[in-house]
DNA sequence: CAGGTAATGCAAAAGCTTCTCATCATATCG
DNA sequence: CGATATGATGAGAAGCTTTTGCATTACCTG
């Protein structure tokens, strides 16, 4: 992802969007706030607005370059698209995200929204639990 | 729902409580936000706070009697609880939200949380689309 | 119905996101 | 390559939803 890919999507390849998507990309976590891409670009020197970097989300999630989700919590997160659709499983105790795809599931929205009369866009399936991982901090054995 | 119930939640039986119950169960709309309460106390008459209105929404899902939606919007929307689990399908036109349960779909979330290793708690599943009633601003045969 | 405790109302504050507007960078074209 | 027009940026103010602090008031118990 560079500059080419953003004249593709219709945006001036400007610093600050050429610094974001690198933060995108190089980031430790791959679903990230706001906030997080802000004190990335911080931490590393960047001078960029907290208000550019939210404006250059939503542009980057209207240009199809990220996808944007509403986790419990209030905090938009975001991520780079990568052409294929997944779901998200999310730990309640220490955030931790898996991603996944779930054929069944997904062919059943289909009859759902057609039993109900909907053309379906869109979906949002997040499920919560907690993650058995020796990492978080509620997990014994 | 009454005194009786609210008691039953560990929750004193004070007025603001008992009105926000009964507009939750009079109201038209079933998915309603703390303003929509809100407003419909003052249009009643009645003078509680905004402040108590979120509040008491939060004790009421936190006892179990109402459960907190997060659509997209930013804002939450809340529902009375009636002991039976539900997702929901949301029409992105005009707002109209249909309630559905597909046990294939329940069944294969558990699936996918054993798979990843996560004792599931709950899940969230939004189905959006655009639908098809005479109503609806956007519907054209 | 008096006393103790919990709930309320108001206003202030918090948290997240968007907007305004003067300034600045990018793309384009000569 | 430099001038110009256009669009983007940064800083702060503002918006919207939700939470909090605190003095006052209502509920419950006895
Ligand atoms: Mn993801
Ligand atoms: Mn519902
Ligand atoms: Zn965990
Ligand atoms: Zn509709």
């Amino acid at each position: 992802m560079d500059r080419h890919d953003l004249k593709k999507a219709g945006l001036k390849a400007t610093l600050p969007r050429i610094r974001i998507l690198n933060i995108l990309e190089q980031s430790e976590k791959r679903h990230v706030s706001a906030e997080d891409v802000y004190r990335a670009l911080l931490d590393a020197g960047e001078e960029v607005g907290l208000a550019t970097v939210y404006r250059v989300l939503t542009q980057f999630e209207t240009a199809g370059l990220v996808e944007r989700h509403n986790f419990e919590g209030g905090q938009a997160v975001f991520e780079l698209y990568e052409g294929k659709h997944h779901d998200h499983i999310v730990c309640n105790q220490c955030g931790y995200i898996e991603e996944f795809v779930d054929q069944t599931i997904e062919k059943h929205q289909h009859t759902v929204a057609k039993k109900a009369g909907f053309d379906i866009t869109d979906h949002s399936l997040i499920i919560y639990g907690d993650c058995t991982r020796a990492k978080c901090p509620h997990y014994e054995g």
